[in-house]
DNA sequence: AGATATATGTCAATAAGACTGACATAATTT
DNA sequence: AAATTATGTCAGTCTTATTGACATATATCT
């Protein structure tokens, strides 16, 4: 055998130096933020795990979560939009919304002023759904700012916030075009149809 | 009325009740809290965009990124416990272990003890590689904390643990089991929670 | 010693979710 | 009429993950 006992690896060892194991930790030393980098990744791994167990029940993933997600908090966003927010591609997304207006989550509603454009919304059903998602996300939230007085909660938020590149802040809790923002937006989501023959 | 151009669908519509849009802007009023939720997508979303492209490069991935990162804060762990800490399948893992083993950036070396352990150790160009991965990250989190001070920090930390899965909070911050190195950080996953009922 | 269990590796098949490129259609704009 | 825009769709590829089955080396139990 030609290896040695230190390396396991199938491939000709181009040279013992450099690929010598490197035992010491690397850790803040080096003026790298490890703590916070790893606090993003699990925090970030357990918050969509909530989701993802309902979404498995209907056979939906993370994808469908998304567009569930954001045609609800901006009904009558267009397909574009969309696309623009998630920073996925039209084709990426084709699957993923038509399997939910066939399953009855969201329609489509042609624009008012552009009938090219296909405005978005959801339905009763896909209302409930993003409920239904958001549900523990929001427990999973409330449970960690426990405890947590107003400063500390604002921090949290600016935080989150700056992690945000600043071209692409403009996009964060930007509710719909029609921002009639609280008090209801449109008083009811009940249908409004325009005739057209 | 029976509603015309409001159902593009192609799908024949069950019942026109069902497929209604909503209209009406799913807002925090449902006691949900969206703006927490939609900033730790967005701040996510951007905070792997950095290493993604220097990951394009190597023709590696967000998986390679996982791998590199644990071996080089946990050098000598074994197979067995970075599928327990990425909670992916050894056949997920195989292909991207291999494919950083053969680009000299990991190395494995037979258990001292038990021998049918692989220890996982990164070499000087995977160490290397995990810190170039970093580096951009730690700089957007410096950034994102600017102006923050001792309390405002303290207060995201302890947020992000929270986050975390009670019974999963310990492989935070865990530091490999040979202590080699100095260490700091955050010493061991200790849980931190700000006494309150 | 022999049987069993464990740690790891590997082959094969599958799936979700993303990608690019190409092309079609309808509607708006020029 | 021609060009542009918004959307839809087909075809193929890629990455990352999955499950199942099986192989090998080593450790441990009886």
């Amino acid at each position: 055998m030609p290896e040695r006992s230190v390396s396991i690896a199938t491939k000709p060892p181009p040279d013992d130096d450099r690929i010598a194991p490197v035992r010491s930790v690397l850790s803040e030393e080096e003026g790298i933020d490890f703590t916070v980098i790893e606090l993003l990744f699990f925090a970030y791994r357990d918050f969509t795990s909530d989701p993802d167990q309902i979404l498995a029940q209907y056979g939906f993933g993370r994808a469908h979560h998304r567009v569930v997600h954001f045609v609800n908090r901006r009904p009558g966003l267009t397909v574009a939009e969309l696309l623009d927010v998630l920073k996925i591609t039209k084709q990426s997304l084709a699957r993923v919304l038509k399997q939910l207006i066939d399953t009855g989550h969201i329609v489509q509603v042609q624009g008012p002023r552009d009938r090219r454009q296909r405005e978005l919304y959801p339905t009763a059903k896909g209302r409930a759904l993003s409920l239904a998602l958001a549900a523990p996300q929001s427990r999973r939230i409330a449970r960690a700012l426990e405890g947590s007085d107003f400063a500390d909660r604002a921090a949290v938020e600016r935080f989150l916030k700056n992690m945000v590149d600043p071209e692409l802040r403009a996009q964060i809790g930007k509710t719909p075009r029609t921002d009639a923002g609280a008090g209801g937006a449109n008083g009811d989501g009940v249908e409004e149809n325009r005739g057209e023959g």
